[in-house]
DNA sequence: GTCTATATCCAGATAGAC
DNA sequence: GTCTATCTGGATATAGAC
């Protein structure tokens, strides 16, 4: 595809709009769904957001799942950007520490975010293919970051989803903007932690 | 109230037939809801299930979220039968599995309800006060029988329903109908037992 | 790429006859 | 208690002019 670049410039300039306008529907439905929630999210509202027709939409998303499709993709890429990003320290507690600090914080910053990527709470909508390949890789990613602490038993890699998956939907739904599950996680992990040593054969 | 009973019995009858109907429709809403999930249920549909206009409807309810809240109130009032039910071991360990399975069977058992109880995803409905007291004792019921099995720090009863919650959630989202996160319990239990002993000062 | 016009359908809710 | 008729507004989506 890049090599179209330097043949039609034209095209390309073209193509860098759209994406930009793209991009700004995108930021809008994002500013929406963080309002007024997930499923009550509509195109005619997101296009009065952008002054636009709510016809003039379908110039860049084919359908309302499209959009839902895309702000999944988003989701997830921020999501193994801070993967990616992360730093692991050799102390296999605390490098636990900071995955769930990660996870939990990025949970717990957008409850439209996490209902979007791990619930599923909208009638007809699932990922695209393509973008439920993101989503795979920050499974992987996480796993293996596991795995590199030295755990390989997949029961246990369950049962620390177990914990963070815990904690964030419980900073969400019982203390929404506060903190009193995050401040669990470290006892959290301290519990994990005690449990599952000894515990693997890799 | 009861007192009316003996001196108006056709009143009474035409109570207790509104009350059926009220049923019948009520579990026609269950049933929908389970097929199609929460935020796809409509009274239309729902009218059509019981054989009635959509506007008949407003002689049992007096609006669509009346009978989330309806359904709010059926789903704790039966976790809350259960937990009164259940028979408390004296030994902490086999009673928290009890509960841990008590609960996290509700939850897998039905998707809709546990979004309906424990997530907040539909746009406009939050439960009424009579229909949240019931979600309380809900709630306080679990703290009474985990503080009579010795555990009283807040921050460990927070630890618990961060495991309960994710163990359901995990099952709910990654292996429905399955018994992936289920099989987890008795080693979750373990974990948090070991984890929370001589932690206590009742 | 954006608009007007339109198709088609669905939603929740109220008024009033029977 | 159930119906018909109706209000009011919303939704997704397509066709075609400019």
């Amino acid at each position: 595809m890049a090599k179209k670049t330097a043949i039609e410039p034209r095209r390309d300039r073209r193509h860098a709009r759209h994406q930009a306008t793209k991009r700004e529907i995108l930021d809008a439905a994002w500013q929406m769904v963080r309002v007024a929630g997930v499923n009550a999210f509509s195109l005619r509202a997101l296009a009065r957001a952008v002054n636009m027709e709510p016809q003039s939409l379908y110039t860049y998303f084919a359908s309302k799942n499209s959009v839902y499709d895309h702000l999944f993709a988003d989701g997830n890429r921020e999501l193994l950007t801070r993967f990616d990003r992360l730093e692991v320290s050799d102390d296999p507690r605390s490098a636990l520490r900071a995955v769930a600090n990660l996870f939990v914080t990025f949970a717990a910053e957008d409850q439209a975010r996490y209902e979007l990527l791990f619930l599923r709470t909208i009638p007809n909508f699932e990922p695209s293919p393509e973008s439920y390949a993101i989503a795979v890789q920050v499974f992987s990613k996480g796993r293996a970051i596991l795995t590199g602490l030295g755990l390989c038993n997949d029961a246990d890699f369950d049962l620390w989803t177990v914990l963070v998956s815990g904690l964030s939907s419980q900073q969400l739904a019982n203390d929404p903007g506060g903190d009193r599950y995050v401040k669990l996680i470290d006892d959290a992990v301290a519990m994990f932690a005690e449990h599952v040593i000894g515990n693997q054969d890799c």
